[in-house]
DNA sequence: TTGCAAGTTGGAAACGTTCTTACTAGGCTT
DNA sequence: AAGCCTAGTAAGAACGTTTCCAACTTGCAA
């Protein structure tokens, strides 16, 4: 489906901002990926239509999808400090693979229904929570419990 | 008190590691330090007493005491891509204010007892769980509610 | 259709971190 | 107390990721 697509350039289109051949293709190789791609990992499947697409274009356009909300971006991994990129927008939490690094999306109420947002710690004004699991993914637990 | 660093450094001791003055030093100087500062940080303020040490030092030191799990490192900022050292081996979360980027521990206990480890989710066999509550410290709130 | 602000390009630069090579010294052994 | 071996250190080069820059191009409002 290209819903998710069609909704982000939307809302790029609402707010004045230019859509570019570059950024059409951005957001579609960006919106339906649940792998939580670096940019790295998009601009080497970009680069395939576009040869000419340059690391600041893609940057750039990845900016503008986390000002507006449309895209999350996380720090996964201590080794490799790529920033990785979400396309859902959905509150969730991630899953991380200690031994491939692969990152999962976790619906937020398969735990605990409401984060404790909005309520005060340590002097602090909590406004959002982040949760990061660790451990290890079904493939990489191979034939182990 | 000085507790903190003589245990690191009794650790690394233990584990027959040289107990340069370069390590003391820099084993003294994250021990009592609650702030989670960056490596720069660290060598910064060790320059001044030791004018030849070199960053290598300083992240050769810090990547044992994390190996040995004497220290935690955290990626808190998406801005600022350094890692922060955190001396606290306790269990706990952390608050990182918004605006200053200060980060404070959180004890594990302030909210919910006991993190869901252990357990699995979406295939996953999870580990262990880091939290991030983002939002205003009391500084950065100012006059503010 | 035109004008211009916004976007793109390619490369340079910045930043944090890791690596390399040669030198130094902690601390076990005796 | 001395020597030896190995781990540790220094200095700077190299690396991967991201941002910046200046010049050129183009989407799109009027």
């Amino acid at each position: 489906m290209t819903g998710r697509a069609d909704r982000m350039l939307a809302d790029l289109k609402r707010a004045r901002l230019k859509l570019t051949p570059q950024r059409i293709a951005i957001v579609r190789e960006l919106a339906d990926d649940l792998s939580h791609p670096t940019a790295h990992a998009l601009f080497e499947r970009l680069r395939r239509a576009f040869p000419t697409m340059s690391f600041a274009t893609v940057y750039s356009t990845l900016d503008v999808l986390v000002d507006r909300g449309l895209t999350g971006s996380l720090n996964a991994d201590p080794s490799s400090r790529a920033a990785r990129f979400d396309p859902n927008t959905e509150p969730h939490h991630h899953a991380i693979c200690d031994a491939c690094g692969a990152v999962v999306d976790i619906p937020i109420d398969a735990f605990e229904p409401a984060p404790p947002a909005h309520e005060r710690l340590a002097g602090f004004r909590i406004l959002r929570e982040e949760r990061t699991y660790r451990g290890l993914c079904e493939p990489c637990r191979g034939a182990d419990t």
